[in-house]
RNA sequence: GCCCGGAUGGCGAAACCGGUAGACGCGGCGGACUUAAAAUCCGCUGUCCCCUUGGGACGUGCAGGUUCGAGUCCUGCUCCGGGCACCA
């Protein structure tokens, strides 16, 4: 449909007399939605431009992976973030709102290796669908801006910053664990592994050592605790305090008795004295030289176990013990000990250095560990207050204060609940390590490097070379993107691996030599996408220095708070390595040039984070699945899938719950447990709600509540609901039906009340007005409902409180309903209503804003008019209703002026008639005065 | 297991700093309009009790505590959600 006119304009400005108001229901979302959408889009009112003059704003919403549809939490994300956009630009900031594709990632390879469609046609197809329904939405995004982290132009600069990173030594070569299949001879992705099995293909899993590229993040460590200078929510901050877990202590060094250093971490060198053994980590690489003959087939065969378990598993404290003796011994530095040393699972290579020394009698895990395998106990802190430790009655270890004991040099000494330093055990014990050159002071964080590798093919090649001498070097800046090679096998290992003519290529001296074939972690194209948007074709520079100098930081960032330890410290610590790598230097220079102060503006990306909550999936019984099908090697290869509610357990080979489907693999659980399921291509889907032809995919329609996303698949369709209310009322919905930060599921009910709101707004917003019998009483009421709402949604749009703002507006829609039916308010006040409300309904309901704003004969967009600002004298009340309790119990109201002092409330108060029966109850012992609003006396 | 949240009517929720619990909306009930239904409009709607106009008791996941006064603060639990490093 076309526009009914076309404005010509500069910015922002349409010309041309709109019809006059037509009967007061007409409210023709679809066609009203669809024209300004595109007026908007025709006038550039959404460009966002660089202009000193006025000061700018930056607002991100977190960008969508391309998974398929938007769905509805894309809508509950980013409308708000939107209406946040809409509501600074009319507070008179120049808004840069941009959006982009976060396009690499897992999904689309699990399609190609499913379905055989090429990862680039399935996110290409997945983002064009998503692009329209995102423009369905209205919101103000500036399109020209977009970025899409999988197209080479984009992951160009991706690959620039890993040879940054590579050149300033952040990033080099070491090793972690991987999943590897042995059957597949490939490595597999946490979320593809089930139950130590493929989730594929049922086989087991191990976890191997590998040789793979790292971002040194831990050097940022100490930068990262400190969120000087940025308002981030606080359980976010400790999220991530805790996650790099810092903690303070000390290196000891341990040799055993072949002459080898095992090197501890313990935050507790005080109580070395107690340590009785050691334990390191199943897979450390001293385990062989420590394993004596006759250990060694028990020790293999502990660290086979170990080695089919995940982290997770491992770290699960309520477990037995386990763990084997290596049979061999090292010498405790301290004194002179010889202490067994064994392995266990629930010692990380990953976390310190994979070695302990244990203190079994002050501390929890390593006493169970001792009492299960008869290791000797030591007490060293005489508790305050108490009785001796005695070994052999301690039921549980001892961590508390007190005073050392049976440690040489730091007997006496004073220990308490302090860490680190802080406690002068610890002091003590380091002082005397120091000393003797048996360890030194040393700080461990709990943080690991970022692995960035992946064994992947739909990802950001890694632009380094391995030349046949064995020396590694990246590719030349000239020779970037190294471009992800088209016609590759999707057979679930790596296709760039097994790719001659991607792999074959020269070194710097023209030597044949072999590509990377590892891509990047997806977690490093959205850790600067934001940069990206300031010239997303700009084949100069990662981004234009110019817009940068005008826009950065970003002001405000939405979106989810299950990003709150990795995307958010990674984008963080990019910053920080960006700034110290030099990439700012242009753009503090441009700052200089418009006079703007560039100190301490590289320090951290976002100056302000909000998160929202999960929409979750309407609520449904969970749907039975009955299948039939032939078991092949643990999982079933299924010839029929039915939609069966309340079957039998034995009505087919598997009958459960839907749990989960990735392309055709499923999830399901039965009264036995989880089960696999493949649906083969030719299989019969059956699934009675959905008529028609069914197909695997739609049996994400079929889950019982759970989140909605492209993982666990119960997709509400925002496009029908936009069809059938329209975008206006969806967002307004959206904005007022969830408490934004913790989100909930979505029940379709509510929606009727949204939808009659924005229909009540159409008709006052289109409604000629005649007053009647004018009352200056009813007139000045009105304005101070009006200057009170303007007030209340002022504050709550800044302070992200959507629900409520959207409620003070249907306050005053019920207000002015009442005035409209009585028509004593003046024209004027009733014209400063309207304007007032079309004003303060623009971020939230765009389109039907502007279409009566333009009803009302105005030349200019609703979108860039001043935001309303209330007048205090005029939105005050001049009684207000005061509460007397007596011993904290409400017995009475009284209608009092606003300004009453506390003499007269309390007067008032106890000279109240319904007060006095109260009152004989005792004597009054206390009258506490709260004026305006509350008295409360004490009788007794 | 560890880290971070959350829990308030039949439902989504609101309640600034400790000061009227339930704003706003959904649903429900009753009424108006209509041949009828839908839509729309008006009224009521936390639970229980009493003789009414009206009044009273109870009530914010559970058990305690602090306070004149607790949804809000403190202690100990229960259940639910998010994250845990190769899902994004």
């Amino acid at each position: 449909m076309q526009p009914k006119h076309r404005p010509t304009g500069p910015l922002g400005t349409y010309h041309g007399g709109f019809d006059p108001p037509r009967r007061a229901m007409d409210y023709e979302h679809r066609e009203i939605e669809q024209r300004w959408q595109e007026t908007w889009e025709e006038h550039g009112l959404y460009r966002s431009k660089v202009d000193w003059s006025r000061p700018k704003h930056y607002a991100l919403t977190m960008l969508p992976y391309p998974s398929g549809d938007l769905h509805m939490g894309h809508w509950y994300a980013m409308t708000p973030s939107d209406a946040r956009a809409r509501y600074m630009r009319m507070k008179g900031y120049n808004v840069l709102f941009p959006i982009g594709f976060d396009a690499f990632g897992l999904p689309a390879e699990n399609a190609a290796v499913q379905r055989n469609i090429h990862p680039a046609k399935w996110t290409h197809e997945n983002i064009d669908r998503m692009r329209t329904q995102l423009r369905s939405m209205g919101a103000m995004f500036d399109w020209e801006r977009e970025a899409v982290s999988c197209y080479p132009n984009y992951y160009k600069w991706t690959e620039w910053f890993f040879k940054q990173m590579y050149e300033h030594g952040i990033a080099y070569r070491g090793e972690a664990m991987v999943n590897w299949s042995p059957t597949l001879q490939t490595v597999l992705a946490n979320e593809q592994v089930i139950d130590g099995k493929d989730e594929r293909t049922g086989q087991p899993v191990e976890q191997r050592m590998m040789e793979q590229w790292f971002f040194a993040l831990t050097n940022y460590a100490d930068e990262l605790l400190s969120f000087d200078g940025i308002d981030w929510p606080d359980p976010i901050r400790m999220m991530q305090t805790n996650w790099i877990g810092r903690s303070e202590g000390a290196e000891v060094t341990f040799v055993t008795e072949g002459g080898d250093d095992i090197v501890v971490f313990t935050t507790r060198p005080d109580t070395l004295w107690g340590a009785t053994f050691m334990v390191l980590a199943p897979e450390h690489p001293l385990v062989d030289a420590l394993t004596t003959d006759e250990h060694r087939a028990a020790v293999d065969e502990y660290r086979q176990a170990a080695a089919a378990q995940s982290e997770l598993e491992r770290m699960e404290e309520s477990r037995e013990k386990t763990g084997v003796f290596t049979g061999g011994y090292a010498i405790n530095p301290v004194n002179q000990e010889r202490v067994p040393v064994w392995i266990a699972d629930y010692v990380l290579l990953s976390y310190g250095t994979g070695a302990i020394m244990a203190v079994p009698a002050h501390d929890q895990r390593d006493f169970e560990f001792a009492r299960q395998f008869g290791l000797q106990i030591v007490p060293v802190i005489h508790p305050a207050g108490r009785d001796e430790l005695i070994e052999p009655e301690m039921t549980e270890s001892y961590v508390g204060p007190g005073v050392m004991v049976n440690s040489g040099p730091i007997d006496e000494v004073e220990t308490t609940d302090a860490k680190g330093r802080a406690n002068p055990s610890v002091a003590a014990a380091i002082d005397w390590l120091e000393e003797n050159n048996a360890g030194k002071e040393a700080i461990n964080y709990r943080v690991r490097d970022w692995l960035i590798s992946r064994q992947r093919y739909w990802g950001s090649p890694i632009p380094m070379v391995h030349r046949s001498d064995g020396v590694i070097e990246a590719v030349t800046d000239t020779d970037l993107p190294v471009v992800l090679p088209e016609d590759v096998e999707f057979t679930g290992r790596s296709p760039l691996g097994e790719t001659e003519s991607f792999l074959a290529t020269t070194d710097s001296e023209g030597q044949p030599a072999r590509r990377e074939s590892d891509t990047m972690d997806t977690f490093m194209c959205s850790s600067w996408y934001w940069f990206r948007y300031l010239s997303p074709d700009d084949d100069q520079a990662p981004f234009d220095p110019e817009e940068a100098a005008y826009w950065l930081p970003v002001d405000v960032y939405t979106g989810g708070a299950e990003h709150a330890v990795m995307h958010l410290l990674y984008a963080r610590f990019f910053v920080k390595a960006m700034r110290d790598m030099g990439v700012f230097t242009d753009t503090a220079a441009m700052m200089k040039d418009h006079g703007r102060d560039p100190s301490g503006l590289f320090d951290e990306p976002f100056l302000l984070l909000r998160n929202q909550g999960q929409v979750l999936g309407a609520e449904r019984i969970g749907d039975t699945l009955v299948i039939e099908g032939d078991w092949d090697q643990g999982r079933l290869l299924a010839s029929s899938v039915q939609v069966q509610a309340g079957a039998a357990t034995d009505a087919g080979t598997v009958v459960g719950e839907l749990m989960r489907r990735t392309e055709n693999l499923l999830q399901v659980q039965t009264a036995d447990g989880l089960v696999g399921v493949e649906v083969l291509p030719d299989a019969a889907v059956e699934i009675p709600s959905i008529p028609g032809t069914n197909d695997v995919t739609q049996l994400k329609h079929h889950l019982d509540i759970q989140r909605m996303s492209k993982s666990k698949g119960n997709v509400v369709n925002p496009d029908e609901l936009v069809q059938e209310y329209g975008a206006d009322t969806v967002r307004t919905h959206l904005m007022f039906a969830f408490e934004w930060q913790k989100g909930g599921p979505w029940d379709e009910r509510g929606i009727a009340g949204s939808r009659r709101f924005i229909e009540d707004v159409w008709k006052l917003g289109s409604a000629a007005y005649e007053p009647g019998d004018v009352s200056d009483r009813a007139s000045t009421d009105l304005r101070r409902k009006v200057h009170q709402t303007i007030a209340k949604v002022d504050e709550d749009m800044a302070e992200f409180k959507w629900n409520t703002a959207v409620a003070a507006l249907m306050t005053l829609r019920n207000a002015m309903l009442e005035a409209v039916r009585a028509r004593r308010v003046t024209s004027e006040v009733w014209t400063e209503a309207v304007e007032t409300l079309l004003r303060l309904l623009a971020p939230i309901a765009p389109h039907i804003s502007e279409e009566l704003w333009q009803r009302l004969g105005k030349s200019d967009s609703v979108h860039v008019q001043q935001w309303p600002e209330a007048d205090a004298s005029v939105a005050a009340e001049d009684t207000v209703t005061m509460v007397i309790q007596v011993n904290g119990k409400v017995r009475d109201r009284l209608d009092v002026p606003a300004g009453i002092s506390a003499e007269e409330a309390e007067t008032a108060a106890l000279a109240a008639d319904k007060i006095q029966s109260w009152l004989e109850q005792g004597e009054v012992r206390k009258v506490i005065a709260r004026p305006p609003k509350l008295v409360n006396i004490v009788v007794g």
